[in-house]
Parts: C-alpha cells; sequence; structure tokens
DNA sequence: ATCCAGGTGTGGTATATACCAAATGTTGTG
DNA sequence: CACAACATTTGGTATATACCACACCTGGAT
C-alpha cells in the first residue's frame, strides 16, 4: 500500500531508525531503559514480531541488551567496530549501526610516493604514486579513532581532498566513482602508545596504550586497495566478531 | 535444589539440528541446495516460521549462505577457515603455529555456582554449577597472557585440576574426553587496565592499558561451553584476521 | 513495619496466514 | 529449435494471536 519506491525499506528496519532515534534524542545512556516491544509497536504503528525484529538486530549488533524479563537496556559502548565475516563495513556504517551519526575531520590529504615496503604490501612498484588520507572520525560529534589511508594513486585518479571533506564514506567513493568493491582484508589488532598529536585529537593523555587497529583491503579480484591503520579511543571502541566453523 | 532447571530446548533449536544432521548424513557439499524452509517445516512438522528462525542463525552462524529466491545452500568451507587465526580454537595450536613452544601454569581451578548473569550467557541456570580456570600461557616459557575460562560443570564431569596441569590444552580435553567440538565464537577485543596480579603474572607494569579479549564459545550445537576473558601482553600479542566475503 | 500472595508487564517461543518480488520451471507458439 | 508467455517455487516481509516463565510491583494480612 502507500507510494512505492523502487527500494522499499522494510519496516523492521525503519523500526530500528526510529528506536536508534528514540536513544538519541532522549539521550539514554548506557543502561537506560528502552520501551518495551508492546509499547514501541503501538508507538511506531507496528505488529511486536515486527518492532521484535528490528530489536533483535540491534540487540545482535551490541546496541541494545535485553535484560531478561525486566526490559531491554542501553549497552555500554558507544562504538563497535563489528569484525563481521561476511560484511566488509565501511566505518560511516559500523557508526551508524552503533546508534551514533557518523562524522570525519580531514586531517591530511597527500600525494607521495610508496616506499619499498608500502609498496610491497600494496602490491604496486617502489616510486608509485600512492594517497595518504588522514582523518578523525566521529561519533556524535565526539570523536573515537584516528585513521590513516593509503591507497595507491593511480587506482583512484581525480581523488582529491574535498571529496572527503564532509562527512563522505571513502568505500563509499570507491565503490560509485572508481567501481572498487573491497571485498576481503587482513587485519591486525594490537597495542600502541599513542602519539601527543593523536592524544590531542581523541583528547586522551599521551602516552597511554590504545588500540592499533591495522588492515590491508582487497578488491574483489584479491588486489590491495587501502591500508589503514587506526588508532581508537581507549574507553569508546570496541571490537567484535562473530563466527563458525563447519565441520561435517 | 541447586539442580538443573528444566531448560526446554526451542523447537527452533531443535530444527537447526535437524538441519545440520541434514548435511551430515546427506553429505551435502558447499554449494550444495539445502531443502526450502516450507518444504522443512513439512518434514518436521513445525511452521514455516519457526524453522526459518532455525535456519536464519545457521546463515548467521555462517554454516548456510541465502541465494534469494533461488534457494538456500551450504556455505564453502574453505572461505571460513581463511578467517581462523583470529578465531582459533585452541590457543595451544595457536602458539605452536607462531613457532613457539606452548605451555601453561595453573593458577586457579575452582567450581564455583553461577550468577545470574553468567547463567544467562552460558545458558544455564542461576546457581547451577561452573568451574573456573585461571591460566598463565607461556610461550617458549614465556608468559604472553592470563586466561580464565568458565565452563558449565555439567558438561565436564570429572574435570580435575590436575588434567590441566602441565602443557595440556584444555580444547584437546573437551573434544577427547567429553566429545565436545567447539564449533563458533562470539568474540569481543577491547581495552581495559590491567590488575596488579596479573601484571605480576605478565612482568608488566600495573594499571596500564592492555589488550582484552572475552569470547564465549559454542559447541556445533550452538550451546555455549566456555566463557573465556583474557588479558594479553601489551607486546607479545597481536590479534589477526583474513577474512574474504562469501559469495555463491 | 514486614512479609507474602497475586496481578501485571516483559521478553521468549510458536503458529497460521498473507502478500510480494525475484528466480526457476513449464508450456505453447513461432 | 528458439523463444516468449505463463505458472510455480522460494525467500522476504508483515501481522494477529497465543501461551509461557519470570521479574516486578502492589495491596493486604500479620
Amino acid at each position: 500500500m502507500a507510494g512505492s519506491a523502487k527500494r522499499v525499506i522494510p519496516q523492521y528496519q525503519r523500526a530500528q531508525e526510529a528506536v536508534l532515534e528514540i536513544l538519541r534524542t532522549q539521550h539514554l545512556q548506557a543502561g537506560a531503559k528502552v520501551p518495551s516491544e508492546r509499547e514501541l509497536a503501538l508507538r511506531f504503528g507496528l505488529s511486536r514480531m515486527t518492532v521484535r525484529r528490528g530489536v533483535e538486530d540491534l540487540v545482535r549488533r551490541g546496541v541494545l541488551v535485553r535484560a531478561g524479563t525486566a526490559g531491554t537496556r542501553v549497552a555500554n559502548v558507544s562504538v563497535m567496530r563489528v569484525m563481521d565475516t561476511l560484511h566488509a563495513y565501511s566505518m560511516t556504517d559500523m557508526v551508524k549501526g552503533s546508534g551514533a551519526l557518523p562524522g570525519s575531520r580531514l586531517l591530511v590529504f597527500a600525494p607521495g610516493s610508496a616506499s619499498r615496503e608500502l609498496a610491497g604490501r600494496l602490491a604496486i612498484s617502489p616510486g608509485d604514486g600512492v594517497i595518504t588520507i588522514r582523518r578523525v572520525r566521529t561519533a556524535d560529534g565526539v570523536p573515537f579513532c584516528v585513521e590513516t589511508s593509503i591507497l595507491p594513486a593511480a587506482r583512484v585518479p581525480g581523488l582529491a581532498g574535498q571529496d572527503l571533506a564532509q562527512n563522505a564514506s571513502l568505500y563509499g567513493l570507491l565503490r560509485a566513482r572508481y567501481g572498487i568493491v573491497p571485498e576481503g582484508r587482513d587485519s591486525e589488532i594490537s597495542l600502541c602508545a599513542v602519539t601527543e598529536e593523536d592524544a590531542a585529537l581523541l583528547g586522551i593523555e599521551a602516552g597511554i596504550n590504545v588500540l592499533l587497529y591495522r588492515s590491508l583491503v582487497r578488491d574483489t579480484a584479491g588486489v590491495p586497495v587501502e591500508m589503514t591503520s587506526s588508532v581508537s579511543h581507549p574507553q569508546r571502541v570496541v571490537f567484535r566478531s562473530q563466527s563458525a566453523q563447519l565441520k561435517l
């Protein structure tokens, strides 16, 4: 019924959005109780089952936690990096999925040439052009990580700083303008002492240990398209993953 | 009292089991088509919605892959194996895999009873018996992490401290003695300040930030078998993962 | 004031039904 | 034989309903 668009967004996803909206507008903190499923259903004009499906997704993504028969509450982590094996989320989508408004501020956009080691990783020749992008990522305006990406310049001709000026998603650009679809990634999580510069950007004490996430992203052909290394805020970021192994 | 509650197994989990059973008995290879939801519902005597719920779990766990309106298929196993560095099941094997000699020292082996929250995570009843195992893990004799495992006591009758005395692998024991095969895990990596005790064990300064790895391991039926949380040495541990997107 | 019984609200499960869009299968025509 | 037209199958979504077990609150008896 009603107006039909080509891409129909399912009601349960709208319900999800609506719940996230409630979290935002009501400034619900971690541990705050969320309206019951029946209540939400009534409010959204949907059936409980439909609302429930949306809520379950939010629970699965770690935004909400169920307290059994004592209601459902807001989880205590603001930003999650879901290391899902099936979906290579863009950071932008990841933040959105955590119920926050994603943003980014461009710090550096610099053409350069690849060192021998970098060239090796990116599968290009030493001296080949690369582009270094450095950004502060924010969720609801609060910075949660400083990210540095390095891409082979040949893959992204014409890419300019202003393309990333706003809150644009790099992956969105790669896909839309260059037809590059990130498919696989090798990643690594470790610790490092935060530099003074990064500490200032994140609003934390310099020199303390923080999470360092580094990854190499490949396209559908397995060719490297991006090297990323990002430093995360100690309290605001959690890496999650779900996996299953099959043995028959 | 203190006994296990009735703990009724939901039909959709039975449906899951039944589907896995079909995969086994019919020797369905990766890519093979699985009976349709309506067909399964008919076969199991359940409603389609109930069956669907089970199937969705299997999809989420990576066992099955949906091919839209063209049916549902068995996932490609080889792809799943690629990512098992981060999701390695046995720490012992992991250490071996990095070329070092694995070892462990048992700190605590304590029976106890589950709190409400713990019971919820392990899918047992509050008050049910659990076993807490705390070990220092070493590589070539050098400690690199302090690990705490909690298992439902009912799953491992007769398990004793000396079983883990030396360099025995807990997972090896689970498999060999109890027939428990770890299959999937939900995991999470974050930061925490190291306690004095752990700091002393790892030979690092107390209070600094270290990597905290927490996971819930499930067996082939999706039933929780172990909760782990481990604190890693800041310089000696790196979490790696490889992932590829799955397409059939 | 304390305690306990019972009502109410909550999530968890299960079913029957319905319609849609896309993919597949079948059939009838050129 | 090739190919278009049609019917069927499949997963995807959405709803209404029902019952359960547990947590919580409230009111009344002690």
